[in-house]
DNA sequence: GCCGTTTTCGGCCCGACTGTTTTCAGTCG
């Protein structure tokens, strides 16, 4: 599929044709990027098939921008990207990164002063240089200096497990103000997006003076980048930026809907009202002509009118689930505490902090039917992991402490390392003894792909093995994951019976929401766990099961939602 | 650059917010 280059170049071409000041065609090329991103069909098999003509056929894509595709299938090269790079210092993308700079200003600054990168850009704003062009003041001075500041603060994305406690933190203190009605974290966070860019709320209120002012001397906030009564722009402490805004009651469910998002979802809805002759916008679905309101109150009643059932945020990214929905046949995801048990967990035995004791009292706690303990193999010795004979003292342990707890079945397992050939760190007498067995890669990440899935292969044909855990090994902005041929796994998963797993600590999310949608549809079943280290980290298994429904699985396909005998019965079959 | 048809030219998504303005341009989402 050459979709995504084709569609990168033509947003390359938009950004710098904005930077010259030119105006529509940027967005025209934009429309086009956007339509080719989410096309299905191959467009270099659309091009063979039907060439220039069936290109054209692509809304948005004209004459113009087709013969431009054209060039590029063919050539690899596209000429006109090639001189407008030569206009355009690369610093320039660089700075309308800067909140507040945008091409208009940064072009301006290039032209007027040869600013083409950052620290030119800090050093002119410091020296005064700025405030005298016409357009730009004292202010803009400060503005960017600060900008530059929060770029180089900014982190790039944040992880869903830091963002989600400060964003409900935030609610709950909103929540608190008598004048607002309800409060509702939007956008990618509502989605359950791994990594998110900002925190988005939504407040329902009719005094949104006094929400806008309590926002912006919330104890989190360090700057107010934009204050109004409908919206408000702070960055927090946290170093993250967070938007709120307020909406009545009659518009607040298409508000929800439209700054949930993603875009694309949203540009996929307005499309299908467009047809019915209806449009709409955050503030809620109305007819084009007359402008009369059909809908917006809630989020059902607006999907209802569209046509189709509610659509749950997890889902909401574009992959065909707007399709799916008009059909009726959108997928009954599991929910939120469908979980019965947490089969990967470590204790002081290995590399965990807390006691065996500590981890079952938790779990009992959190409701759980059964849990695997399961600290690590001897290979993985920088986590303590157990040789043989500490093993067997372990054991033992489990025993006993399964003779003190009888309301919760703790099933003896371990994580075990798998080695470089593919065969695991225990012997088969060992293994024999244990009734939950994972195997997991900890070494050896930058192994060629297909010696690495070839070593995965025969762990999952190994006949004591339950399950993978964390499949690709990705730590999330901190480490790819590794080279593997993921169908080949999946099928090698589903022909011997081993499960693999949805890692649910906040900087794994493994597998991630593609691949288990994938996993699925091979029939591969999985099981969500959270390979905590301490009593805390039990928790967040809540992420694996947004990561479990971002992959549309429902709970026919995770196996820990299963009551304690029939999951008992699934892995003895081993 | 695209698109439609009431228009082969003249619109194009738009509401909110800010700063530099003296009625609006630029930016953001």
């Amino acid at each position: 599929m050459k979709n995504l280059e084709v569609s990168k170049v033509l947003y390359e071409i938009a950004d710098l044709l904005d930077m010259l000041g030119i105006e529509w065609k940027p967005m025209a090329f934009r429309k086009a990027a956007r339509a080719i991103e989410t096309l299905s069909k191959d467009i270099a098999l659309i091009y063979k098939e039907n060439d220039i003509k069936g290109l054209m056929e692509i809304p948005g894509v004209g004459e113009g921008i087709a013969k431009k595709i054209e060039e590029f299938l063919r050539t690899r090269r596209l000429k006109e990207l090639e001189e407008l790079r030569k206009k355009i210092p690369k610093g320039l993308s660089q700075i309308i990164n800067i909140q507040g700079m945008g091409p208009k200003r940064a072009w301006k600054l290039y032209k007027k002063l040869k600013i083409d990168t950052v620290e030119r850009l800090e050093k002119a704003a410091k020296e005064g240089k700025i405030r005298k062009l016409e357009g730009f003041g004292e202010k803009s001075e400060q503005d960017i200096l600060r900008g530059i500041e929060l770029l180089k603060r900014r982190e790039e994305r944040m992880n869903l497990g830091r963002a989600l406690p400060i964003a409900e933190s935030i609610a709950y203190k909103l929540r608190k103000l008598k004048s607002v009605i309800k409060v509702d974290v939007v956008g990618s966070i509502r989605r359950r997006k791994e990594t998110v860019k900002d925190i988005d709320i939504l407040v329902l209120s009719k005094k949104p003076k006094e929400v806008m002012d309590y926002f912006t001397k919330l104890d989190e906030v360090e700057t107010v980048l934009s204050k109004g009564l409908k919206r408000t722009s702070v960055f927090l402490k946290t170093r993250i930026n967070s938007d709120l805004r307020v909406f009545n009651e009659k518009d607040y469910g298409a508000a929800m809907n439209y700054f949930t998002g993603s875009k694309d979802h949203n540009v996929h809805l307005r499309q299908l009202a467009l047809k019915k002759g209806w449009t709409l916008n955050e503030y809620g679905l109305y007819t084009v002509k007359g402008h009369k309101y059909l809908a917006g109150r809630s989020e059902e009643e607006l999907y209802k009118k569209l046509g189709m059932p509610y659509i749950e945020p997890e889902l909401r990214e574009n992959i065909g689930e707007i399709e799916v929905a008009m059909q009726n046949r959108l997928p009954k995801l599991i929910s939120y505490s469908a979980i019965k048990g947490d089969l990967h967990m470590h204790t002081r035995w290995s590399d965990g902090i807390n006691s065996t004791e500590d981890m079952i009292k938790e779990a009992i706690k959190m409701d759980y039917e059964y849990i695997a303990i399961t600290d690590h193999s001897k290979s993985t010795y920088v986590a303590n992991g157990l040789d043989e004979k500490r093993l067997s003292e372990r054991l033992k342990e489990l025993d006993k402490l399964q003779k003190k707890f009888d309301n919760i079945r703790i099933f003896k397992g371990s994580e075990i390392d798998i080695l470089a050939n593919g065969s695991l760190d225990y012997s088969a007498k060992i293994l024999e003894q244990l009734d939950f067995v994972i195997g997991s890669i900890h070494s050896r990440f930058k192994s060629p792909k297909e010696e690495m899935t070839k070593r995965i292969i025969k762990a999952v044909e190994n006949k004591y093995i339950n399950l993978i855990a964390h499949p690709t090994g990705r730590l999330i902005n901190q480490r790819d994951p590794y080279e593997v041929d993921l169908d080949r796994i999946f099928q090698a998963a589903k022909d011997n019976n081993v499960s693999l797993e949805i890692n649910s600590h906040p900087s794994r999310l493994d597998l991630q929401d593609v691949n288990i949608k994938k996993a699925i549809e091979f029939g591969v079943k999985l099981i969500i766990n959270t390979d905590s280290h301490s009593t805390e980290h039990l928790k967040f298994i809540h992420l694996g099961i947004a990561q479990a429904r971002r992959g549309w699985a429902s709970e026919e396909d995770i196996l820990n939602t299963l009551p304690l005998e029939k999951f008992e019965k699934i892995i003895q079959k081993k």
